[in-house]
DNA sequence: GGATCATTCAACCAATTGGTTGAAAATCTG
DNA sequence: CAGATTTTCAACCAATTGGTTGAATGATCC
């Protein structure tokens, strides 16, 4: 796992923020404008346009002018590179689930006995 | 997939940060002390601290004391939950966009009405 | 008891975030 | 052309981030 650690840190970054992942989950359903996006929202089209711009920044929109519209799409490669990301630890815990659950539990129990 | 929005953003916001993805990595292969987790990252202790905090308040890691040190495992339900997070959209990408298009009018109606 | 080790805490700092407002720049419409 | 629409830009603001230091707390070692 080669990771362009500046690349991984904004897509995270994007995605850290509930908003955000609202446009993520719109712009699944399709195409659509800045102010699309900024409405169910309810903020500022400034606000939104930040957003996006963020979006953008980590490679997970694409925006394409049309007249005075700005149309955004979803692109799906970093989405899925840090689903990847996390694929790789999940892979590491069901792997060794038992040996984590055990430890968790341990640790719990020795939390509740006070120590 | 209902999300507890700011659980969700502390996740992402754990994972937007080279040095924590670091320590996760580290921990994957077994507990360490805060100690162990400052010294990769070259950083004082006071700051590999505060990740650390940052990781616990995500729910990532789970802290031990013992003596002087504190030991940190990791959790991996978060983990978990966000790899599903971005599973839900790898739909998007894996070209079945009817069904993608469908699973979030769904779940956006599930938490319309209150989860 | 005193030194040392592991860790947190508190204060501080610069940079970034997520929002606002008001104005500017294009584009469409009558 | 004049107005309305869509969007960005610039300035500002409060809160948060990621780091630093120096001191405080709590084990452990001799």
């Amino acid at each position: 796992m080669v990771e362009d650690s500046e690349k991984v840190d904004r897509v995270f970054h994007a995605l850290s923020n509930g908003t955000r992942r609202g446009m993520v989950r719109q712009l699944s359903r399709g195409e659509c404008t800045v102010g699309d996006l900024a409405r169910p929202a309810d903020m500022s089209f400034a606000a939104a346009s930040k957003h996006v711009k963020v979006l953008e920044r980590a490679g997970m929109v694409n925006r394409r002018v049309k007249g005075r519209q700005h149309i955004c799409s979803l692109r799906p490669d970093p989405l899925r590179d840090a689903s990847e990301w996390l694929g790789f630890y999940e892979k590491f815990w069901s792997d060794n689930l038992e040996r984590l659950a055990a430890a968790v539990e341990t640790d719990y129990a020795r939390e509740q006995e006070g120590r």
